[in-house]
DNA sequence: GCAGTTCCATTCCGATCGGTACAGAACGCT
DNA sequence: AGCGTTCTGTACCGATCGGAATGGAACTGC
């Protein structure tokens, strides 16, 4: 890794790495990835274009890195939610964490993975890919937690996995365009509610 | 209306505006707003430039008359489906044809309306709020819809019609999202059974 | 002090963005 | 034929895009 870089020989670096992907990640993720421009990053960083690139490589490695930072940041609740007891406390878990995230005040509104998937020219392709690679693995964990769910008897025998984690991400795919289109936390929690009722009372 | 002119005066125009404006209709379909250079639209009406600015006023006003006929065309359903007996019956028709739309093989995966709606830089901050209205209209008229049901005795007094709306839109949303990933129309069949629970069995 | 290394800031690159000036071509009218 | 009008094609506009070259500043090790 190019920033396990301990090594204190040469200038040092003038600005806090983490904290400029931090920024960078909020950028990208209220803009999308040709909707955020090298200046608008650059800027929100506090830093100059080739200190960026010194830092990132180019404006896809740095989205590269922001996305993992989301993953593991604000869309952390994904992973948490996997670890819930019961499918449909993986599923309440997994969409309440997605509302908290679309909607938390401080924060973009909406989803990076949303967001930056949609609407984009040619040189957002690898941006899309790579998001949908990822929206993709977290479909499939989710099916597989709901299979497990099955063999622990928590889920009847006749129920399908796939479906289950299809709905459950079109849900969370839907909570992220209200959100970003200003819909407040409270009114996606009542549609929170509405889905559960598919795992029963 | 500038189109009205049936004044043939001058030299007659050589594309058909209609035609045209199909075609740009695809291509923001598929990449959005900015995500559509006017080279891409241009070249996929068959057109030049200067002829695209005379005929249609600029890229702006051009997506306007794009966005008005994706409604009255692919997005026609949203409109037909408040025209349904019951309140289950609007709500499977919307989101059957939501279904239909985002993924009919001819035509580009998604939405229109979601597809530009997110993902944008400060450009197209005029086509986002455009979108964001009418997808707003359409709530309205659901939730419209679904009152009209309760006074009819179709829905409990009891139910929120602005919820059911939501949850409807919301869903909407999710399956567009699914669409433009590569999701199948069966796949997404699916996830409109299980939403239709909410409905009852 | 000096060499070697790394970072910062300015400046610039070719390509592309949305939009336009201009000249000529194609029409109806007189 | 000549005119006014409107469309088409070329060539171009300033602004911005992502990216890079360059020169000096800041550091460690010798």
């Amino acid at each position: 890794m190019s920033d396990a870089r301990n090594a204190v020989i040469g200038r040092p670096r003038e600005f806090d790495v983490d904290d400029a992907l931090e920024r960078a990640m909020r950028v990208f993720w209220e803009r999308g990835y040709e909707g955020a421009s090298l200046v608008d990053l650059t800027t929100a960083m506090g830093i100059t274009k080739p200190s960026m690139y010194a830092a990132f490589g180019n404006k896809e490695q740095l989205f590269r890195r922001a996305v993992q930072r989301y993953a593991e940041g604000p869309g952390h609740y994904a992973k948490l939610a996997l670890e819930e007891p019961t499918a449909r406390a993986v599923a309440e878990a997994f969409l309440r964490g997605a509302v908290g995230t679309t909607t938390s005040p401080g924060d973009p509104a909406g989803c990076l993975s949303v967001q930056g998937a949609l609407a984009s020219g040619d040189g957002g392709r690898p941006a899309r890919d790579l998001l949908a690679g990822w929206r993709n693995d977290t479909n499939r964990q989710l099916e597989e937690r709901f299979r497990r769910a099955i063999t622990e008897g928590d889920l009847p025998h006749d129920a399908d996995p796939g479906r289950l984690a299809r709905f459950t991400m079109t849900m969370a795919f839907g909570i992220a365009v209200q959100a970003a289109g200003g819909l407040r936390g409270e009114q996606l929690d009542d549609v929170v509610d509405m889905a559960l009722r598919t795992w029963g009372p």
